[in-house]
DNA sequence: ATGACGGTGTGGCACCGA
């Protein structure tokens, strides 16, 4: 089973590469944030036709997720509950896969802008939510993966410039503990189960020659519970759509599991 | 301290992202 999360920062344009990128890596699940349009604007008809059913979450101009899968999904639920937000962050889903049911978390977490500010404050906030809503959504769901756009580098290993970029947004301790918390129920960050090369990331500033400097951060992630632990088997960033043409600023990360 | 690039929506520029 292959499992994805990809920032594709507007829908709308990189659908085309979505397509592409489907047709050629065969994932059975793909989590996509920044889908910036509406429900009522969504290309179902297209990915139906590429084998995906999808279970969506728009928002206009801003924000907005989905997922993708070859299997029928279930018990969908939007945003967290009990925590009021106009803004479509996070969906769920319930995939009945070979070797058990499999709950999908995705997530477009909060940007935050600049410690101290009314957006980081939302940020913080809504980790703290989104945390109580794991608790739950693991003790329902033992096979879980919590997948998406955090918005946090773990650690220094994970920016171009963690001297440089310390204490800034993405890299601020409280993010960081934040994460670790999430890592703390009962969560394996996939990528570091394995050997990977030095100076992997994830996202690149469209601007300054970003990604052809490698001046990048690693904060798309995908967090495997206990229970699928054991079944992984391989992850890895895809920078392939990132060298398209007209790319999102984020590339795709796979599991295999 | 600011802008650089790209997307959206509006209306000829502002806001947001990370």
């Amino acid at each position: 089973m292959k499992i994805a999360t990809w920032n594709v920062n507007s829908l709308g344009v990189r659908l085309p590469q979505v397509l592409d990128w489907l047709a050629a890596t065969a994932v059975d699940i793909l989590c996509l944030q920044e889908l910036k349009l509406h429900d009522d604007k969504f290309p179902l008809d297209a990915l139906r036709d590429a084998g995906y059913h999808a279970a969506v979450f728009g928002q206009k101009t801003y924000n907005g997720v989905a997922i993708l899968s070859r299997l029928p999904l279930r018990d969908v639920a939007k945003n967290i509950p009990g925590f009021e937000d106009a803004q479509s962050r996070v969906i769920a889903a319930t995939v009945d896969a070979p070797d058990g049911p499999l709950r999908v978390v995705n997530g477009y977490f909060v940007n935050g802008q600049e410690p101290g500010s009314e957006k980081f404050d939302y940020k913080m906030r809504w980790l703290h939510a989104l945390r109580e809503q794991m608790r739950a959504e693991l003790a329902a769901h033992p096979r879980l993966a919590l997948v998406g756009d955090f918005n946090i580098a773990p650690e220094d290993r994970d920016s171009f410039d963690p001297d440089g970029l310390r204490e800034t947004i993405h890299h601020t301790t409280e993010e960081r503990l934040h994460f670790q918390a999430l890592l703390d129920l009962g969560l394996t960050d996939a990528f570091r189960m394995f050997d990977q090369p030095e100076k992997s990331f994830s996202w690149w500033d469209y601007r300054m020659l970003g990604f052809q400097k490698n001046r990048g951060l690693r904060i798309d992630h995908i967090l495997v519970s206990d229970a699928l632990r054991p079944r992984v088997t391989a992850c890895h960033i895809d920078r392939a759509p990132r060298k398209n043409k007209q790319p999102s600023d984020h590339t795709p990360v796979v599991v295999e599991c």
